[in-house]
DNA sequence: TGGAAATATGTTAGCGTTCTCACGCTAGGC
DNA sequence: GCCTAGCGTGAGAACGCTAACATATTTCCA
């Protein structure tokens, strides 16, 4: 026996058709605006529909070729303040437009993004944004959504697929801007924090770190790279403690440090003062991408911040278009990032 | 023109029935393990998928009544912690059913909570976990929900609507748990950071707060409640920072604090820096949620914990009991908070 | 005044699936 | 040899909706 009291099921538009004494069509039309229904017509059907609380099924809408106006979004977790802002920018352009967005989280694992991927393709979405880190795995599964001809767009890398529109930061040139910052107030023995020494070359924030030391005349130092091993996507608070306690116990430890991100520059703040050591005075910090957070450590933290939320709102445009036919190849949207100094860094 | 080079439509049963020379009932049989179908035909139509790519179309099955076998998470937004641990926690629980999750967020706004329920149910989802905090649209919402007898659970906090199921953590007894520490390390003098104080009485934390000085005979004092005004459903860092400020401009501060989340602990940490006041030495604070950073702040702080993980997990085991149409009237899980001591309220 | 155009409704078919029913076939039991 | 029972397969309808066509009425200008 099952426990329906109010358990019918909900109205269909032959429902709504019998109530106002009009074919189906009809109805259809007066839902839907479409075609010409005179307005006594309408009048009746309207009352009926809402009388049994009628809502169109889009599901068979669909079926009939239709398109659900839904996109998903596609995110490695929810958890970093990236994601929320990211998802803002991108409703901020899509809901107008009468697209539903829904967001489906990987937990960073291949395997769960193949699975979140083909969910959003079983259940018909119009178009896809991509915001987990690369993966030789997520590139295959963004080859299968080319493949099937499905509108996507991916932010915060280069896709690396034809067809595939990416818009990204540039954070090769904020993390340039960071170390020069570092070096332009004195600097010369600067670390840089969350990643290992061998999977280096894979980060763009790395690769900005070395070209500022290189430019400055500046030899790099392996000793002065310190991060967790198996690069891994991402770096935490205890990444970034680890790495700096280790910097720490250098004979000659730097006197200033590039963390790739917040969260790592805030376990190596707390490295620090675990060991008693001062910042700014006997050691600057910097991070990178101005988590809110980031403005209340102590002390507040120097970083680079880019432009989040405009990202989202650049990859929605690049899928309407796509959405819409126009557009042809593959575009790669670069944004600029912008330094933010406080006074983890100050002179 | 378009733009389609590989733009096929997706196989349908009756391509792969072609293609296997069966009927298309028989690819159904087969691909779903229903009904009779020797073995040499389903791996002729199997063959005949793969090649063709071949996906069910879920829209079409769902047509015929089926479950789409997906269910909806609102929350309010994914920013904080507390989101990703809670869909890992429903997650864990409801992928191995073959259920898959979609998220919407709200922006905390009660219209964009109507639209994004009303786009699930649009979207025929089999159920619903709300995490939103409380509002008095936010219910009418649920009951809308409950009306169209769609599973649904609330998290953290009372549904209000019968039928609909509840998992909460205690946050009265979290609250009163640090209250009583800071009371058992000293404190007399203890404010409470993060609602203003004629919105007070909403806020279980607050609660919490006050019956522990009740027990231990000290009387409240409104003028060590602070926090911002008409925003009741969160508080951020700025809130904590503003908060304390007004706290240490009183002519006999208090000696201790307990914020209602750990983000406006933090942001009354900052304060309590920016005005040279010492950390635990001069002022105890402590927060509430444990969320990762709390670990990482200067001093590390104390702070409640509840199990969100935990919460998620439970929520999601209620609406599978619902789902199964198992499961009468509405049930409510509290579950217990648990106090983290750390050098925020050293001795 | 004729008839084309505009207005207002209905009928039919079909989207991709699965349900129901029906049809054969092979065994096995009387 | 005929009937039931278990297999294995197929034909047709139906799910809720809308495109396309068909029909009926009114409007309006040459």
């Amino acid at each position: 026996m099952s426990t329906n009291r109010t358990n019918k099921k909900p109205a269909t538009l032959a429902d709504v058709a019998r109530k106002s004494g009009v074919a189906a069509m009809t109805v259809s039309r007066a839902i839907n605006n479409s075609g010409y229904v005179s307005p006594e017509v309408r009048k009746r059907v309207m009352a009926a529909a809402r009388a049994l609380q009628y809502r169109p099924n889009m599901l068979a809408r669909q079926l009939k070729g239709h398109s659900l106006k839904a996109i998903g979004i596609l995110l490695p977790d929810i958890a970093n303040p990236f994601s929320t802002e990211l998802v803002s920018g991108i409703r901020e352009v899509l809901v107008p437009h009468g697209y539903t967005t829904f967001i489906a989280t990987t937990d960073r694992s291949s395997e769960e993004e193949r699975a979140a991927l083909q969910s959003f393709v079983d259940h018909r979405i119009d178009g896809v944004i991509v915001a987990t880190r690369g993966t030789r795995f997520g590139t295959e599964s963004l080859q299968s959504l080319a493949k099937q001809n499905i509108p996507t767009v991916v932010v915060g890398r280069d896709s690396g697929v034809a067809r595939i529109d990416s818009v990204m930061a540039d954070h090769y040139q904020g993390a340039f801007d960071a170390v020069t910052h570092l070096i332009s107030i004195g600097h010369r023995r600067i670390g840089f924090i969350g990643i290992a020494h061998e999977d280096r070359t894979s980060l763009r924030r790395y690769a900005g770190y070395a070209a500022a030391l290189k430019q400055a005349g500046i030899a790099e130092k392996k000793e002065y790279i310190a991060g967790p091993p198996d690069a891994p996507a991402f770096a935490t608070q205890e990444d970034g403690f680890q790495a700096m306690m280790q910097l720490l116990d250098l004979p000659k430890p730097p006197t200033a440090i590039f963390a790739r991100n917040d969260f790592a520059a805030i376990g190596a703040l707390r490295a620090a003062h675990t060991r008693g050591c001062r910042v700014p005075q006997e050691i600057a910090i910097a991070g990178f991408d101005n988590i809110p957070l980031a403005a209340f450590t102590t002390p507040p933290l120097t970083t680079v911040e880019q432009p989040i939320h405009e990202q989202g709102a650049q990859a929605a445009r690049l899928l309407l278009d796509r959405l819409a036919g126009t557009a042809g190849r593959a575009r790669t949207v670069v944004m600029h990032c912008r330094l933010v100094p406080r006074e983890s860094t100050l002179k």
